[in-house]
DNA sequence: CTGTTACCGTAACATCCGTTCCGAATGGAG
DNA sequence: CTCCATTCGGAACGGATGTTACGGTAACAG
């Protein structure tokens, strides 16, 4: 019974060293000898393990959703208000630290791979799609008198802000500071009358 | 002396076709053989344009750079006022045709190539930083009362806006129209006071 | 017309890729 | 202990890649 654990516990090793070899050497030296010499095995496990490279590839695409999936869902039970639960699910989504950062980085090799790969691409607009759905409806709960097309185009709005914050952050960290992508988002929340100060009164903040 | 005309028209050609195949295979097909054929030459003629494949692909980001600046610079040109100017310039940095989607998808090919490529990266941070201090220009001229801070906090918002929705919908170009991404930049335009329709007072719109 | 030069197609090279396959360990069952 | 099934390391294979070198060809000078 240890058996398919194990064989679930080094599929997630495998990932990992996908996210790891994706990160510090870039799509273009993805290759399966990279994989497992991060993972600190040998070719011969990996193709054990997965039927082949795009197999794994897209393993640790569907990873990579479970895990950022859990930590927004925590992040959201534990805030104490239905704005900063926005708020805060939204900035994990910028690359404030080396973990988003590469995160931002493995991100967008997965998005490069998907060009060529039918199945990459069909997982990433699914996890994009959810992912609209869940800031759509953050937003909803954190301006209850708006109505549904207003705030899809506010939170495409915020999706499309983070993402792009955290790409470009990713690239250059020295000019996109930590600070500076807290401080666009606060603005931006503001401007659309989000911010926490205004909790509950909806966007009856300015009057 | 239509030798140096030609070379260069030569090296037009091959960063075209580096482009059409990082729209079209991806990254990972990206070789010197599939430009070469895509440019409807030989290899021989790819190495001997340049040194390697390495300059190859810095001269096709070079060219990029040169063509959307040129496209940016003429539409500010066009534009009527300051934040006629500014929505015209941010529109264009959307996915909102094949055109403009291709590029997305280009933009992005050629970021993750930067990961292993130093030469690249620099290239990278120089365009994204020059691209950023045109739209903070763009912000203050059209709203002149701002203070410096609040100038880059905005442009940096809406660089990081149109830059994400690019790559949104360059990857899922049903799940986000054109439509949508025209009413979000206005939305977002119209939040930070920054709408046509207040031209001229800043932001006084609201009092 | 002849010789030279620059240009570029072609073929080769070493290397690296994904994948296959074989055999050596390993560990549990009888 | 023996036997067998499973697991995995490691070598090998066909093919593709970046790059180099050679050879032909076209244009231009004299």
């Amino acid at each position: 019974m240890s058996r398919t654990a194990d064989r679930s516990a080094q599929g997630e090793t495998l990932s990992r060293a996908v996210w790891s070899v994706l990160a510090e050497q870039g799509l273009e030296r993805l290759t399966v000898r990279a994989v497992a010499a991060a993972a600190g095995c040998t070719t011969g496990l990996v193709m054990h393990r997965f039927p082949n490279r795009q197999a794994l590839l897209l393993h640790a695409r569907e990873l990579l959703h479970r895990v950022t999936r859990a930590r927004v869902e925590a992040l959201e039970a534990e805030a104490g208000s239905p704005r900063a639960a926005l708020r805060a699910v939204l900035l994990q989504g910028m690359a404030l630290d080396e973990q988003t950062r590469q995160e931002a980085i493995v991100w967008m090799g997965f998005l490069a791979a998907a060009v060529t790969d039918d199945e990459l691409i069909a997982e990433h607009r699914r996890n994009n799609r959810a992912w609209r759905e869940r800031v759509e409806r953050l937003t909803a709960a954190a301006a209850p008198e708006w109505t549904a097309g207003r705030v899809a185009t506010v939170a495409l709005a915020l999706i499309a802000m983070t993402e792009g914050v955290a790409v470009y952050a990713a690239a250059d960290p020295a000019a996109f500071p930590p600070a500076d992508q807290e401080r666009m988002l606060d603005a931006t929340l503001t401007a659309h009358g989000l911010d926490a100060a205004g909790e509950g009164d909806g966007e009856q903040r300015r009057s």
